[in-house]
RNA sequence: UGACCCAUAGUAUAAGGGUAGUACAACAGUUUUUGGUACUGUGUGUCUAGGUUCGAAUCCUGGUGGGUCAACCA
């Protein structure tokens, strides 16, 4: 019975297992992961980090941080920064922070090499020349007039390219491979172009800098990289992959493929997601309805909740949207374990309690987490005014409410059970106002009452109660795939998708913490947001609870 | 109309020629001082047609469907 408890591998993993067993690399393990600073790493890095790290740590072996740096018109610092701490803050540890742009003088000879081969040469025509020469993916390629260089004017022209002595866009420089192949990208690939850009770490000291294919192989290669994990978009690179290092000459490092992570109601697209941020459909790349690591962050999932996650997703090579349901189920069933229990209104409700004496405050006392024995407690004041959720009264319940209705009785959380006798309404018929009696031997605790009700509610006491900036967050797409839809993806931005609200929370609040996570009893899960200053508390709320009558409400 | 990759419940993912499982979602119920949690139960799922085999989700062939490739991006 209990031998299935072993979870399956996955493709990689057992490509590793095959390889270990087959004394590939003595048994050595060397991951790498390897993000271009041109952006925030979002939920789909995340899988690709707990594959690359998780893989490497299973064996035995080790992941290096390789910051794919060959682009200098669109990486950055900041980026470098947040990729840092975003990895860290998932809660791994890389062996060497590592950057391709390290390797420029080694990538540098590595093409000089080629030339020398008379496998490289350099190609004076414009991109809309060879595009055209290229031919299509049905109709072979022709050859370049600059293909048959000699090597000595190849290693001339290559020199004087990175002297500066040419305008961008003249010169490119070339593998001669094959203009016929059934693979497009080994039709003499372009493998340096000129740049006159500032490198955010080499700064002006190149003016040509290589192309990815001639970049990531041969940097695998360097760092002797046993297991280069990429996504399906790769596939067709492999080949080049595989020749440049062959033909180098160098450590043969393996690539292999697994599918991207899509999300449903969410896009994954650095592209897209920057357009969010530089048209302000959203407050930064940490906003909390990003599916980025540094929104998901603010927003209050947590590491273990995000690693379970890509855990359960699991690793393949088919195509998949995963439902954000599963994500949310593991920020719940994480944030249940450690969320310190509290009470906050929403929507509030004025209740007076006509037979408690005014003036008299109580400090009953109320557990932290019923998860966790160890977390103690903590008193709440009770008092004669109180205010509950709208959402608790019903003027004429329908069968199944069990919660508070004219007549009829609900305990209130870690205090008494009151009775509804009389509703106040305005000019208007709003209610604004419920006149209620308490039942005095019900106390939580030591309820001698034997009373039954079958609703509890949560509440807070008016006059200790501390107002409290409230950010409700719903998916930031309409749609279930957006990347899927006709036209923009941002005409399906959801434009509910942030309620900004005010609400009543208990006074132990004053004292919430940037790192704690509450479970705002019966409304969800909420996080303090780094906006609060010491004049307003500002809750995000990270997830709500599975709520069973909302549905039962609907039918 | 080329090459390459892929195809198992609604969504993901196992089953390494031998009983098609698991999770999420959905639905029903039990417990409950959170309509939360926990627990129990509920499923006409191997794209299709052939072939190999005692036996095929698995191997082979054809088809169908989806994806990728024609950036001086990664």
């Amino acid at each position: 019975m209990a031998e299935a408890t072993e979870k399956a591998l996955n493709f990689i993993e057992q490509i590793i297992e095959d390889d270990i067993a087959a004394g590939k690399n003595d048994g050595r393990v060397l991951t790498r992961f390897p993000p271009e600073p041109n952006g925030y790493l979002h939920i789909g890095h995340a899988k690709s980090i707990c594959l690359n790290f998780g893989a490497a740590q299973k064996y035995g072996g080790k992941t290096n941080l390789r910051f794919d740096d060959t682009n200098p018109a669109t990486e950055e610092t900041e980026y470098v920064e947040s990729i840092k701490a975003d990895v860290k803050w998932l809660g791994f540890d890389w062996a060497e922070e590592l950057y391709a742009s390290d390797y420029f003088d080694h990538l540098f000879e590595f093409a000089k090499k080629l030339i020398n081969k008379n496998l490289a040469y350099v190609d004076d025509s414009t991109s809309e020349e060879m595009a055209v020469m290229k031919g299509t993916p049905t109709v072979p390629g022709i050859n370049s007039p600059y293909r048959e260089r000699t090597i000595e004017e190849n290693l001339d022209l290559f020199e004087r390219m990175k002297n500066g002595e040419f305008p961008e866009g003249t010169h490119v420089l070339r593998a001669k491979i094959n203009m016929a192949s059934s693979n497009m990208l080994m039709r003499d690939p372009i493998i340096y172009r000129i740049k006159f850009a500032t490198h955010h770490r080499t700064g002006d000291k190149w003016c040509i800098y290589p192309m990815y294919d001639f970049a990531h192989g041969q940097s695998d290669s360097i760092e002797n990289i046993t297991h280069s994990i990429c996504t399906l978009e790769f596939v067709p690179h492999r080949e080049l992959y595989d020749w440049c290092i062959e033909n180098l000459e160098i450590f043969p490092s393996k690539q292999y493929e697994f599918a991207r992570l899509s999300l449903s109601y969410a896009i994954t697209s650095k592209r897209k997601l920057l357009q969010l941020v530089n048209e302000n459909y959203v407050s930064g790349w940490d906003d909390p309805r990003m599916p980025t690591i540094s929104g998901m962050r603010r927003r209050g999932y947590t590491p273990e909740a995000i690693r379970e996650f890509c855990e359960r997703i699991g690793v393949a090579k088919r195509d998949n949207l995963i439902d954000v349901s599963l994500l949310e189920f593991c920020v719940r069933e994480h944030l249940n374990k450690i969320a310190t229990r509290v009470m906050a209104v929403l929507d509030p409700l004025k209740v007076v309690i006509t037979n408690y004496p005014e003036g008299k405050v109580e400090e009953l006392t109320a557990e932290n987490n019923p998860e966790d024995h160890e977390s103690g407690s903590r008193s709440m004041p009770f008092s004669r005014e109180i205010l509950i959720e709208k959402d608790d009264f019903m003027e004429n319940p329908t069968k199944k409410y069990f919660r508070l209705a004219p007549g009829l009785m609900v305990r209130l959380k870690h205090a008494y059970i009151i009775k509804c006798d009389e509703v106040i309404k305005d000019e208007n018929g709003e209610i604004v106002e419920l006149r209620c009696s308490y039942i005095e031997n019900s106390r939580s605790g030591n309820d001698t009452s034997g009373i039954a009700v079958k609703g509890t509610i949560h509440w807070v006491s008016t006059a200790h109660a501390v107002k409290a900036e409230v950010r409700l967050y719903d998916r930031l797409f309409k749609v279930e795939d957006p990347s899927r839809e006709d036209g923009d993806f941002k005409d399906y931005v959801n434009q509910d998708s942030l309620q900004t609200i005010t609400a009543f929370v208990e006074p132990s609040l004053v004292n919430a913490s940037l790192s704690e996570h509450y479970q705002f009893l019966r409304k969800g899960y909420f996080c303090l947001d780094r906006d609060t200053t010491p004049e307003k508390l500002v809750f995000n709320r990270t997830v709500g609870l599975k709520d069973t009558w909302a549905k039962e409400a609907v039918k």
